[in-house]
RNA sequence: GUGAGCGUAGCUCAGCUGGUGGUAGCUUCGGAUUGUGGCUCCGAUGGUCGUGGGUUCGAGUCCCAUCGCUCACCCCA
């Protein structure tokens, strides 16, 4: 029996992977004009870290993270999601002492043990952006206009959803009251009657038709925000009209994290089957002083690699490997000696390049061009070998010039390379 | 953690109410008169029908178990 991945491992095979560079690509060219830093950070991180920033009742800490006791006793966690270890990072390191507000950026896979299906993955991966430093509205809606600009040049489309979850000061009289109203609406469903005890928030996420209608009633967040929030919401939105950035607010929208305050959004499609995000995030102010750093405040997104990746596929952009510049075609021993060397040479020159080793025809070496697009093969046969001579043909107009051999391979490779770049 | 569907070649799949695994398509490799790719034609390689039991004269097909995959619930990127 041969060894499979992980339930909900996934290997990213050649023909794919040429979609997640692209996207990648895409992504850390858009965060460079935005000015962000990249920021490179562990994988595995103390347990503690996750439980004191997502929150000991959260999905995520209670029944989703891998968690194991190391050798030497101490329990350690493979990274949920990113925000946790790039605040560690950043107060570790002292990185508010360099400049008042960090931008940063990072992108690598994250863990979460929960049962695989479309869009879910066990091992996913997330690009990720974090501020901090600055409370001002206008980062927020610069946050949502560079997870906009992200799907607009990668040919992609989502709609922006967003809502305020206001600050430890209004939001207790907001689930107050959420709790009143959820007591007293009694047709609501099963799930929601658990909810409604467990995470009240989240009961108004419900998908059921009936009970969505029901909470057109529910109070709102919104009408709950003290007026600091109000404002920052407001000028948010503002934000958003000065760039014209399309949106909708959504005060159902609640995030499976506790550290969220004030603006949280989401960008939602409707073709990832039951997952409807791409991208998400919001508004920590209070996380990096609770993880033992400065008071300072912070925002953040992630987008999910995987669901890009899957988009992409599902609208038939994806990406052709790049083709060679040159194969070289080598007949009889001498030539393949020479062609060897010449293959490196080209390399030193900067061309992609590759030979056969195996031996074949020249006709199933042409085969081998072929299918590896090349754009030229360099044909030496034992005939033009000795002529001093080799035979460069273009493999999309099938046209073939002499190619004539002199000096070192190094040469050779030169001239070859100002041909055929 | 719960539920449903599906496991036949590297991939996509035929295989009827049980009766010998398909000249199947794609891929890979080779060939189509001496040394020229793509198109076409020909040929070859490739399988313990996921695994283990059971029923039967006989199981890819029916039954049970198990493993795996997929989708959905929960939740989320």
């Amino acid at each position: 029996m041969s060894i499979n991945a992980l339930k909900g491992f996934k290997d990213i095979v050649p023909g794919e992977v040429e979609t997640w560079q692209f996207i990648e690509k895409t992504a850390r060219d858009i965060f460079h004009r935005f000015d962000l830093a990249e920021i490179k950070v562990p994988i595995l991180e103390k347990t503690d870290l996750f439980i004191r920033s997502i929150g000991d009742t959260t999905d995520i800490v209670e029944k989703e993270m891998y968690t194991f006791i190391d050798r030497n006793g101490a329990s350690l966690t493979l990274r949920p999601e990113g925000t946790a270890s790039v605040l560690r990072a950043y107060i570790e390191n002292g990185l508010l002492a360099k400049k008042t507000v960090q931008k940063l950026y990072t992108i690598g896979p994250m863990f979460r043990h929960e049962r695989p299906q479309k869009g879910r993955l066990r091992q996913f991966h997330q690009m990720s952006v974090e501020v901090l430093g600055s409370d001002h509205p206008r980062v927020d809606a610069e946050m949502m206009a560079m997870a906009t600009l992200i799907m607009r040049e990668l040919g992609l489309s989502a709609s922006l959803e967003i809502n305020s979850l206001g600050c430890p000061q209004c939001r207790p009289a907001f689930n107050k009251a959420l709790l009143d109203f959820l007591h007293q609406t009694e047709s609501i469903c099963d799930d929601c009657r658990r909810r409604r005890e467990t995470n009240p928030l989240r009961v108004l996420d419900c998908k059921s038709a009936h009970c969505q209608e029901q909470y057109l009633r529910s109070p709102s967040i919104l009408d709950f925000l003290c007026s600091d929030c109000t404002t920052h919401f407001a000028r948010v939105k503002e934000g958003l009209e000065l760039l014209a950035i399309p949106y909708r607010v959504n005060s159902f929208m609640v995030r499976g994290l506790d550290y969220y305050t004030r603006t949280t959004f989401e960008l939602v499609t409707g073709d990832l089957g039951a997952q409807s995000a791409v991208g998400a995030g919001g508004r920590y102010d209070g996380l990096v002083k609770q993880l033992g750093g400065p008071d300072v405040p912070g925002i953040g997104f992630a987008m999910g690699m995987e669901r890009l990746a899957l988009l992409l596929e599902q609208q038939g952009k994806t990406l052709a490997a790049p083709g060679l510049d040159l194969y070289v075609v080598a007949l009889g021993s001498a030539a393949q000696s020479k062609g060897f060397a010449l293959t490196q040479a080209l390399r030193h020159a900067g061309l992609t390049a590759t030979m056969d080793y195996q031996d074949r025809s020249l006709k199933n070496q042409m085969k081998q061009a072929g299918k590896a697009m090349a754009r030229f093969a360099l044909i030496m046969g034992e005939e033009e070998l000795a002529r001093g001579e080799a035979v460069l043909r273009n493999m999309e107009s099938s046209g073939q010039v002499p190619f004539v051999l002199t000096g070192e391979v190094g040469t050779w490779a030169r001239e070859l390379a100002a041909k055929v770049i």
